[in-house]
RNA sequence: GGACGCGUAGCUCAGCUGGUUAGAGCACCUCGUUUACACCGAGGGGGUCCUAGGUUCGAAUCCUUGCGCGUCCACCA
């Protein structure tokens, strides 16, 4: 024994230290790769997670995923870069500071001002952006963090304001008149992902409206009536449309123009609905589609504006009593209805209902023709280069999601009513209200005031391929350079289903608009991290897993590989400490082997003779080499086509069953030559192919194979030995030997007592004999051992089958069970009839024998034969019994 | 309401460009401390592949329907 390695692998006495090596190695960044000129570039951009918190295991997935491509390409030879960074997530961060400062000091940002509470928010992001960058080295991130970038950094900032200024002069941003979700209470609009729905009981008033009976829930709203819509196919009120009519209202008549809309529910009240498009999403959309004018009746603290009467400055409830009683006065009211359940949007926040309310915003139009886009807008642009394929999608089913949200993608609004993130670079004169300044820098002389609204954080991340790539200062005239020119279009996006549409689309057409090109040439999605029993993990449900945590207990290769097995392209993953668990075991397993073979070949290789090599020895290495071929089976195949579980499968199948508990054990009664090359060139190897999944532990075992290089820039493995054959013939060993251990459990043969053996061999005679110490050295428990071409049935014996062999005979000698072994092989002839039964039927079956192919048929003849001859073999063992 | 996904061994999941006696890991049962590993080894049991139809010589795999679960989008006066 020349090495002493530990019993078992301690990933804690290791990562960090393995993980500063790498880091100091420099070959996380690309330009310090040894690499030819003309190296195939592989690019991936980290979508940049939130500062708002620590990573969870939904992170760690995406780690682990991104960075077995990045390794994996690495290690073949391309220019890879995985280029960090984080997102300073606009309204959520700014949403946790406000939050914790109204827990904290009972203040809200207006306490404090603009300038304090971003003083603030930084200090606060500080702290999260350490931790995080902390947890993604922690996971073995092979990042290049000399482009570590973040969505507000100087730079992006740069990048972010050059790009509103050409959209603005290229006429795709806009300012223009919108309805938001606008909470009274807080003062503050609101995301569509930041209303929440309740489901409440209200009334449903039917008023008279006109010539028409309809109903509605918010009867106030009457006063800002510019319309009432009905379906098209309505006939009801075909003859109405288009024509405008007086409606009697509590403040007096007032005309509206009947429109028909598909929008409209006929099935609904009474099909018709009166349209308030100031005060409605849905009728702000009709009105738009039938030129239909807004009138405003509603203020920002929800109450009921100047052009409302004697109902001015009521709140919308109060309104809604006082308003109601009058029309109950001048019989307008139909009838009410009570108990009508629906939903009502509420401020995720305080839970006061939302008033939706127009208000200026500024918008990116992706409709608007661009000449430089060919003359098609942003989203025709899109659309095409996922149709075209130009831009691939994993799993491809995306794509057809892709293409339909797409398709229904309305002009994006951009600005944001908050005081974190870019500020939108638009100054207005305070002389002259129409007098705007857009540009990358603030307006010469005094009178200008910028605009205080930020933007829309997905902006920034939509720029982030290219702007983390140097962009604008690596794009003029329309040519690419530094960066830009080696990275762009990068090649994989891998990031979570659920933002393909939020930010994927949004990556497309700003890539599109600023650099004429796709930002990417695959996107890969991945699913969701969930817990055993499939529910999200979150901290309120506390449900979740820490990744540090299961890191300290399991190490990271585990966690990683608990994270890649059993999942998916765009599937959900569960996760939960069995399983990660089950993934420590195999690591440990892999270290053991290794230690093994440290302790027995502990000398550096030559080439290996291959005409030296035992049947074991062809054995594996015929096995090795299917991993590495290039043949739709291998494990380097499956990597290539993103199917990362199968691979490692394949991985784990080699290393355990085929290496550890076989080639290993006959590796022991198996003297050589050519062993200890063997064992060290498939070991060798075998930690490259396992690398990009559980990088410490291989690095580690590679080190102390005594390698000088790091395994992490080692080449990816080809086929180098061609061992002749398949590896049949110790197949057939193999076989034997389980043959003779099953017969065992069967007989209940006490473990440790040794039991005769006689095999006649038929043809195999030499082969059989040279095997003879590896027959009895794997645990077999055999005494004597006798090879012979033939002879006659042992006394006190029986006959055991082997698997796929029926020209040889092997007799286990004395002790047997004979009620058990009648049993066993009656079980065995019944099931064998079963299968010829039903075998004998298809090729009975003319249809199937003339229209499968030949080569199916034909195999069922074989298989029929196989089987009638095993059966034949049982028969005879059973009449002997 | 619209779109999509999932339902295979007790659990977590592969397999799904149609042809295998339907696989893996964990769990379970029996046996075993054999010096690489008890974070282990040997052997074993366990599945009408959600339901009902259809296409086909042949379906876990393709089509239709129903049931159950999940995700995203929209949200209704």
């Amino acid at each position: 024994m020349n090495k002493e390695l530990p019993k078992a692998y301690e990933p804690g006495l290791y990562e960090d230290e393995i993980y500063k090596r790498w880091e100091e190695s420099g070959f996380f960044n690309p330009d310090n790769l040894d690499l030819p000129a003309d190296a195939p570039g592989y690019t991936i951009v980290l979508p940049p997670p939130n500062i708002t918190d620590k990573l969870h295991l939904g992170h760690a997935s995406m780690l682990a995923i991104e960075d077995l491509l990045i390794r994996y390409y690495r290690m073949r030879g391309y220019r890879a870069l995985w280029l960090p960074g984080t997102d300073h997530a606009a309204i959520a961060t700014q949403n946790v500071v406000e939050k914790k400062l109204f827990k904290e000091d009972g203040k809200t940002r207006h306490d404090l001002g603009r300038e304090k509470f971003l003083e603030k928010v930084w200090e606060f992001l500080r702290i999260t952006q350490t931790t995080i960058l902390k947890q993604t080295r922690k996971m073995g991130s092979s990042l290049d963090w000399s482009r570590t970038a973040f969505t507000l950094d100087e730079q992006r900032e740069k990048a972010v304001r050059k790009m509103f200024v050409d959209m603005y002069n290229e006429g795709v941003i806009y300012r223009g008149e919108r309805i938001v979700n606008w909470c009274p209470r807080c003062h503050s609009t609101l995301a569509d992902d930041e209303v929440e729905y309740k489901e409440t009981k209200s009334k449903l008033y039917w008023i008279k409206y006109g010539p028409f009976v309809l109903a509605t829930t918010r009867p106030e709203t009457k006063l800002g009536d510019t319309a009432v819509a009905v379906h098209p196919g309505d006939k009801r009120y075909k003859d109405m449309v288009g024509k405008e009519y007086m409606i009697p209202g509590v403040l007096g008549e007032f005309k509206v123009k009947v429109i028909a809309d598909h929008h409209v529910d006929p099935e609904f009240g009474s099909g018709a609905v009166k349209v308030t498009p100031a005060h409605s999403f849905a009728d702000n959309e009709m009105a738009r589609r039938n030129n239909i004018p807004w009138k405003q009746i509603i203020n920002e603290d929800g109450r009921m504006m100047d052009n409302c009467g004697k109902y001015a400055g009521l709140t919308t409830v109060e309104a809604r009593e006082e308003i109601v009683a009058d029309m109950e006065k001048m019989g307008l009211i139909d009838h009410i209805e009570e108990g009508y359940e629906n939903k009502l949007s509420v401020c995720y926040r305080c839970d006061t209902p939302i008033e939706p309310l127009p208000s200026k915003q500024w918008f990116v139009s992706v409709d608007k023709k661009l000449p430089r886009l060919g003359n098609m807008s942003l989203k025709e642009k899109a659309i095409e280069a996922a149709k075209k394929g130009e831009i691939k999608f994993i799993p491809d089913r995306f794509e057809k999601r892709f293409v339909n949200w797409m398709g229904n993608l309305h002009d994006w609004c951009i600005s944001r009513q908050i005081w974190f993130g870019h500020r939108i670079p638009v100054w207005y004169n305070s002389r002259n209200v129409d007098d705007i300044y857009v540009g990358e820098n603030p307006p010469e002389g005094e009178d200008w005031e910028q605009d205080p609204d930020s933007l829309d954080t997905w902006f920034s991340s939509g720029m982030w391929t290219f702007s983390t790539l140097g962009w604008p200062d690596t794009f003029k005239d329309g040519k690419k350079s530094g960066d830009l020119a080696r990275f762009h279009p990068t090649q994989v996006l891998e990031t979570g289903y659920e933002i393909l549409t939020l930010w994927v689309s949004r990556m497309i057409m700003m890539s599109f608009f600023a650099v004429g090109e796709k930002p990417f040439d695959t996107v890969y999605l991945h699913g969701m991290v969930l817990d055993k029993n499939g529910k999200k993990m979150s901290k309120s449900k506390g449900n979740g897993i820490d990744p540090l945590d299961v890191i300290a207990k399991y190490g990271t290769d585990a966690v990683r590989l608990s994270l890649l097995i059993g999942s998916t392209p765009g599937n959900d993953v569960r996760i939960f400490e069995e399983k990660i668990e089950g993934d420590r075991n195999f690591v440990n397993k892999l270290w053991n082997v290794a230690r093994f073979i440290l302790q027995t070949a502990d000398e550096n290789t030559t080439e290996i003779e291959l005409k030296n090599l035992t049947l074991a020895d062809k054995w594996i290495m015929a096995h090795f080499n299917a991993l590495v071929d290039k043949n739709a089976t291998s494990a380097t195949k499956f990597l290539s086509n993103y199917n990362f579980s199968i691979a490692a499968e394949l991985l784990r199948t080699f290393t355990y069953d085929y290496l550890a508990d076989w080639y290993l054990e006959a590796a022991k009664f198996d003297k050589s030559t050519e062993k200890v090359k063997v064992l060290r060139y498939v070991l060798e190897n075998l930690l490259i192919l396992w690398h990009p999944f559980i990088p410490f532990v291989t690095e580690k075992i590679w080190e102390l194979m005594g390698k000088e290089k790091l395994l992490m820039v080692e080449k990816w493995p080809e086929i180098k030995y061609d061992p002749g054959n398949n590896g049949d013939d110790f197949e057939l060993i193999k076989n034997i030997v389980i043959a003779i251990r099953n017969a065992r459990a069967e007989n209940k043969i006490e473990p440790g007592r040794k039991i005769d053996a006689v095999i006649y061999t038929g043809n195999n005679k030499d082969l059989i004999e040279s095997q003879s110490e590896i027959i009895k050295g794997l645990r077999t428990g055999i005494g004597k051992l006798t090879i012979a071409k033939d002879g006659d049935e042992p006394d006190d014996s029986i006959c055991i089958s082997v698997k796929g062999v029926s020209n040889m005979d092997i007799y286990l000698v004395g002790a047997i069970d004979k009620d058990k072994e009648k049993k066993r092989l009656e079980k065995e002839i019944a099931n064998l009839e079963k299968l010829i039964a039903g075998t004998e039927k298809k090729l009975a079956n003319e249809e199937f024998t003339s229209k499968a192919p030949p080569a199916v048929v034909e195999k069922e003849h074989s298989n029929l034969h196989a089987r009638k001859n095993d059966l034949t073999k049982l028969l005879i063992q059973l009449k002997q019994l």
